[in-house]
DNA sequence: CTTCGGGATATTGTATACAATGGACTGTCG
DNA sequence: CGACAGTCCATTGTATACAATATCCCGAAG
């Protein structure tokens, strides 16, 4: 338990965003294991601040499938398994996809640059062979994607479940560093088919790029002991 | 604004769940009115509670898409629109396909049992003409669906997709009854793959279904001035 | 008549205090 | 030695108090 969980936290867009956006990197980057009990009171005393904030921290972390609330019992991070893995993939090939094909619609000439841009970023994250700043830079570019969709009710979805498969694609990442090749490669052919307007394209290079995704994070996860942390 | 708002708080899941159900319920049906202000110490000393089970009770609701907060301006009910309709149904279609495929191959006999007991309510209900009892018990036999996916995180999904769609289908099957034959007749060839465990038939009734109301929905929303609500 | 500024007010955001409950511990009895 | 009851403690749930800020209203100046 021995945690450093030190991040600044002003609030540019208010304190429980700021302290559930810390709280959502711990734990996809295993600075708080699976399983772990996350103490209101320990939260607030840690930075200063009072347990008001920290519960609502912890309920928008809840909403994204990070933190388990028992009534009265208490809060502690989600644990990972292979069967949560295969919810999580089933659902993202369907949303993701529908995301990518409206994106090849509705996007507008300031929604391609940036998605060319976080692409670039995202080649210089995997140059980096850095999992960390490679997921950090595929979140973003995940996120411009959905954003170039304009469906807001979409994207409202996708912000509460794409942080629960960001926990296994760590995990994989860390382990098998090639993955980001592969990813770098799907997130190409998907942008590509959005600038070029193909919803179709767009739709079928992204279910395909997440389906393999799912098998070989899959793979790795069962190799690895991910879902039992320290024992 | 002379809205009744009277339901029993009794506890049984804690208060904030209990009181966001009962405004969800009130803004489904229309006692709360789009673009209604929600005043926290309004609503808290309605139900002689305090601001904090208010609080939790709004950012539950802000996660189904029933309530938009903004930072320090307050919260009011979520407008209906054609966009938004648009919007949830195209997720719609995806997620309770993916639902309805998943749980032909994970259903149990009790989730079979279930499913019935809930085709049968929603029979009755439709004998009875009304509108708003034929909503609940659609809306509980969505749950049987999706509960017999056994996919958590999908059910997690819906949940907080399904009380947006409620507010538009409320506004169809007011304005046209004869809806609720044609949701039966879809619900029963949903309900019927899924005993026979044929996930892509399942898949297939079920996109059918939610395209067709997607479409009848669209159109009575568009005849109606629901977006536009006292003027 | 319009626009800008200042102050009052309504409302949210945060902190703290209190209540209630669940789990662990301990000591006793079988 | 094991099971069980009673008590204590840790932690959450709710209430209240306080701080901060956005909005509205009004008046004055242009």
């Amino acid at each position: 338990m021995g945690t450093p969980l030190a991040f600044n936290l002003s609030l540019p867009e208010g304190l429980p965003q700021e302290l559930a956006r810390g709280l959502e990197e711990a734990i996809v980057f295993r600075d708080l294991t699976p399983g772990e009990r996350l103490v209101e009171e320990d939260i607030a005393s840690r930075f200063d601040i009072s347990r008001s904030p920290v519960r609502e921290a912890f309920r928008i972390l809840e909403t994204r499938g990070l933190v388990l609330r028992e009534a009265r019992r208490g809060s502690r991070v989600a644990d990972l398994s292979r069967r949560d893995l295969d919810e999580v993939y089933a659902c993202r090939v369907e949303l993701e996809g529908l995301a990518a094909a409206q994106a090849a619609r509705a996007r507008s000439p300031a929604d391609l640059d940036s998605l060319d841009e976080r692409i670039e970023a995202l080649t210089v994250a995997r140059d980096r062979a850095s999992p960390r700043d490679f997921l950090r830079a595929s979140m973003a570019l995940s996120r411009a994607v959905h954003e170039a969709s304009h469906n807001r009710t979409l994207i409202r979805l996708l912000s509460t479940l794409e942080p629960q498969a960001m926990r296994y694609r760590y995990v994989a990442y860390v382990r098998a560093e090639s993955l980001m090749d592969a990813s770098l490669e799907g997130n190409g052919a998907v942008a590509e088919s959005i600038h070029t307007g193909d919803c179709e394209a767009a739709s079928a290079a992204t279910t395909r790029m997440i389906r393999n995704a799912w098998a070989v994070v899959g793979r790795v996860f069962d190799e690895s002991d991910a879902a039992e942390p320290a024992a």
